[in-house]
DNA sequence: CTATCTTTCAAACGATCGTTTGAATCCCGG
DNA sequence: CCGGGATTCAAACGATCGTTTGAAAGATAG
């Protein structure tokens, strides 16, 4: 009774949490049903409704195991980054690279689920149920207030409302690329091999982010701001 | 019996579609129920069925009433830019211009609904579905194939590999900056008054893709490539 | 072993889904 | 005015949805 969480202690939980990564990622949260769900993980139906009390927190929980451990490391990146050189403020590409980083590696972890996180998570940014959206939000909000504050000392010349948008731009290149997974093949006709090398796809998004994000200001921006 | 289609021919069908348009946006493909789709249009229930066939008929109908125009236009204003220098190559940001122009003056038929579909394509990109996604690309393909190789002949000296994933990466900030309407005040904590300014918008988008596109390409790259 | 708490199970709940049906109604050329 | 194809309508179809229930099975402590 007092301490009975040792060793496989939720294994019905886990293997509940990791099909539903795999089948939200694959139809939806509307699209894959509680039938299927249990039925891919082998536990019975009621079981959802035991563990977790509904789908919704079901959903919840999928989103909770994955992004809270996601952003401590992408806050971690920047403490260590800011660490490197005291008193000296971090150059917009290691701000970028401190936080896709963590959400790349995640993507090689095929084998653990994280890949299906990923890909699930990318395209939650775009779901039309306000609640998940409010949550992916919610999540996010600690990391994203201090890589926020980061990019704004990194780059103090920038008009704030410009600076906004431009990382909301970043977002949105990061988010898509790990959701997309067969518009890259639309585009080029052909399927791209290193697709899920890490190390090189962070060298071609931090090329691409740096550049965008460090664009020069027209007047025109300029003057809006 | 020879030319009934003048005036007001199919206006169940138009209302039909209109409402569809908004709701898919609203509640996403399976969120819409047919119900409530036909009872916002005030026709019957079997009216979809009759007019489309099917649900999933419907879908491809709000597609390729917007999609096809607009693919069109993006050609067209390619075919102009390249028309306006003869014998020259357009510079990749005028490309680009080219390609984001049609969408974002869509963004601004508010009252036609074009803002709707515009919201709902951009989340179309990581639709769960893959006859969707299907859709799309074939939808697609025509103003695909046309665009990549003016980029092509814009940036000659760029590895192929890396053109196809900056093309990646472009659709991906445009499409999620269409699609993502409260993500940003989310992330940023303030809502843009300007969010619907297509011309501001334009000009913030163009200068953040065009810096990314012709980011320096680092031996990393070059070396994959 | 017995008693107690946790977990699993089969079965069913009411609600809603997309679709179909057949009759009623509208529209229009003759 | 009448006849026939196009359209609309109310009603119901079977299937599937998320959730609940109460009993059976497992685990744990005394």
């Amino acid at each position: 009774m007092s301490l009975r969480a040792i060793k496989p202690q939720h294994e019905t939980r886990t293997r509940i949490l990791d099909v539903a990564e795999e089948l939200f990622m694959q139809h939806g949260f509307e699209g894959a049903s509680m039938r299927m769900l249990t039925a891919k993980a082998s536990v019975n139906l009621a079981a959802v409704n035991y563990h977790f009390g509904s789908k919704h927190a079901l959903i919840e929980a999928v989103f909770r195991r994955r992004l809270d451990p996601m952003n401590v490391a992408r806050i971690a990146a920047l403490d260590k980054l800011e660490a490197e050189a005291p008193g000296r403020v971090p150059a917009p590409e290691g701000i970028i690279r401190a936080f896709i980083g963590p959400g790349l590696r995640m993507i090689e972890d095929a084998r653990g689920g994280g890949r299906n996180f990923i890909r699930l998570l990318g395209r939650t940014y775009t779901e039309p149920a306000k609640s998940i959206r409010a949550l992916i939000g919610h999540l996010y909000a600690p990391a994203m207030e201090r890589y926020k504050a980061a990019f704004e000392r990194a780059l103090p010349q920038m008009p704030r409302e410009e600076l906004v948008w431009r990382i909301h731009f970043m977002f949105g290149t990061l988010a898509y690329t790990l959701a997309a997974t067969d518009t890259v093949q639309l585009i080029a006709g052909c399927k791209p091999e290193d697709r899920y090398d890490a190390r090189l796809l962070e060298e071609r998004l931090a090329a691409f982010l740096t550049a965008g994000l460090n664009a020069p200001l027209k007047n025109t921006i300029r003057k809006a701001a």
